[in-house]
DNA sequence: GGTGAAAGGATAAAATG
DNA sequence: CATTTTATCCTTTCACC
C-alpha cells in the first residue's frame, strides 16, 4: 500500500468503472501494472467491491430513516443482527456504543412502508424498542474521504 | 424503467464493474442493448455513479461515529450543511426530523482524531451541540435493497 | 426499442528486464 | 515490480430491423 495504491483507490472510489488504461494514465503507470495492483488490492480485501450508486427516489425508495434498536435484556446481538440482515429494507447496520445495540438505515417507498418495517423490526426477538429518526434530505452520502478529492459528485 | 432496467441496476449494484457483455448475458439482451439502456439510466440520473468500496480499517480509517448535530437558534441549515461538507471526515450527511438538524457519519483513524473532528464540528457556526454515537462494528453497509438479491456481498 | 457486425481498445496472462 | 507483447474479449458505433 504505497502512494500509487492510494491514488488508484481514490480514482476507483470516484469512478468505479474507470478502465485500467485510464487509471494508468491518471497515476502514470501502464495498464497492466495498474491491473496487477488492483488485483492485489481486491484479493487482500482492501477493495471489497464495486457498486453502482442509484438515486433512491428514482427507484421508488423515497423514504429513508435511521432507526436505533434497543435490545431486550435477553438479546443476542449476533442473532438480532442476522434478523436485521433478513429485512431487505435495512440497508446498513451498525453495532453501536450507548443504550442502543444497533443503528440501522432503512429505505422504503412510503411512510406506510416505514410503519410496516418498524413493526417488523420490533417483532424481532431481542428488540425491545426502536427509536426512529426520519431523514428529510440526504445532503451527501458515501463520499470518499480518504485522500484528496475535489468534488463529492461521482462520475 | 421496466423490469429489464431494474435487473440491470441490480446487477450493477452488486458488481459495478460488470461488462456490458456480462450484463447482457444476465438479462438476456445483447451488449449493445445493455449499453444503450445503461447510458439512458446514467443520463436520466437514475444511476449517479460507480464507486469502489474499500474496507475502512485497511485504509487507516478504523473509527466510525454517527454524530447528531443540534442547531443553534440562529442556524442556517444550508450553511451548516456546507460547512459539514468541507470536513473530509464527514462521509455522509442527512438532514433529519427531530431535535437534531443533521446526522452525519464520520470516519477517522483514531479516537484522538474523532475528538478533534468533534471540536471542529462544534465550532461550526449554527452548531450548538453534538451527540456522538461510536460505531463498534459495521455489520453490513450499503446493501442493494431494491430488487431481488441473493447475497449482500459484492463482486 | 432491439440485433449483429466491425474497428478500435481494453483485458489478462505470458515472458522479460 | 513494471514493461511489453499477444491473443482474446469487450466497447462503441452504425446500418438495419
Amino acid at each position: 500500500m504505497d502512494a500509487l495504491d492510494r491514488q488508484i483507490i481514490a480514482a476507483l472510489r470516484t469512478n468505479g468503472r474507470a478502465t485500467y488504461a485510464d487509471l494508468g494514465r491518471q497515476v502514470g503507470l501502464s495498464a497492466s501494472a495498474v491491473h496487477e495492483r488492483v488485483g492485489k488490492l481486491e484479493s487482500s480485501g482492501v477493495i471489497t467491491g464495486y457498486h453502482a450508486v442509484v438515486d433512491p427516489r428514482l427507484v421508488g425508495l423515497g423514504v429513508t430513516a435511521l432507526v436505533g434498536i434497543h435490545p431486550s435484556d435477553t438479546a443476542d446481538d449476533d442473532e438480532v443482527a442476522a434478523a436485521l440482515a433478513r429485512l431487505p429494507e435495512v440497508e446498513s447496520c451498525y453495532a453501536v456504543a450507548g443504550d442502543e445495540a444497533f443503528v440501522v438505515k432503512v429505505r422504503v417507498a412510503t411512510v406506510d412502508d416505514l410503519e410496516r418495517t418498524l413493526v417488523r423490526l420490533r417483532r424481532i426477538d431481542g428488540v425491545a424498542r426502536t427509536n426512529t429518526t426520519v431523514v428529510l434530505s440526504t445532503r451527501f452520502e458515501g463520499r470518499p474521504n480518504s485522500p484528496e478529492e475535489p468534488a463529492p459528485r461521482a462520475e
